[in-house]
DNA sequence: CCTATAATTCGCCATCTAACGAATTATAAC
DNA sequence: GTTATAATTCGTTAGATGGCGAATTATAGG
């Protein structure tokens, strides 16, 4: 009862589905969903937390970034598996999700150029 | 996304969990899930109003009794079914569950001999 | 009509939650 | 070492939420 109540609390928030559905297209850093969302640094640090201690985003860290994705079909408890089928069905193609993907494509090309004029990643 | 919260939302909360768990069983009127929740009246009152509203659940009045229940495959909309059958394959069998059956077989037997002592309906 | 029961609405209170900014930590660049 | 960036933790605040009891409404029974 505890886990379900972690899972629907946190899918209980408009920031943290939106960031569930922008994960579909792979991982994101912490400040990529920060610019996303609109949203001040710690929170979002602080919604990521709950969506980890719910199981429903994994996490890793690669130098100054914290990486975060969703879980893959054998990684997720089935719990969480069917609250993620069931997002996906649900809002999969809302508004909302729409508008975010068209977002995180500038969000990412803008990240790469960044990377681009960064030299010693050349 | 505004549907998709007031599920997550209703979901939320245990007591709420706990009667649409219940209701498996059939329809039930507010004053038995008062007694089985062990809350105010007030309080299963306002429960029941949230799970109504996110469309989880359906109600019927018939003389004084306000009776609940879960709505058929083909009275929810996808996304409330899709959010029922998660709910019955994570908890369907979990010890809250299971206890609250066995109090409800209880509630039920109750009901049933109040109304052979009461003699304008024998 | 009066009483009893089922249920809701209302007002109140304690707690939880989402948001922010400031301070802190960790890592990378210079 | 110093500076800059990513991220977290902490403290605070405004608003939502869950709980109760009192008052109210609706219906049934005497």
């Amino acid at each position: 009862m505890r886990r379900f109540l972690d899972i629907t609390k946190a899918l209980a928030d408009e920031s943290r589905v939106r960031a569930l559905l922008a994960l579909r297209g792979g991982e994101l850093c912490v400040c990529q969903l920060i610019d996303l969302l609109g949203l001040a640094p710690s929170t979002v640090s602080k919604h990521m937390a709950i969506l980890i201690q719910a199981g429903l985003i994994l996490s890793r860290k690669d130098g100054r970034w914290h990486y975060c994705r969703l879980p893959g079909e054998e990684e997720a408890e089935p719990a969480v598996r069917a609250a993620l089928d069931w997002l996906q069905a649900a809002l999969g193609g809302c508004p909302v999700a729409k508008q975010d993907m068209k977002r995180l494509k500038e969000i990412r090309r803008k990240e790469k150029e960044e990377v681009s004029s960064c030299c010693y990643r050349n």
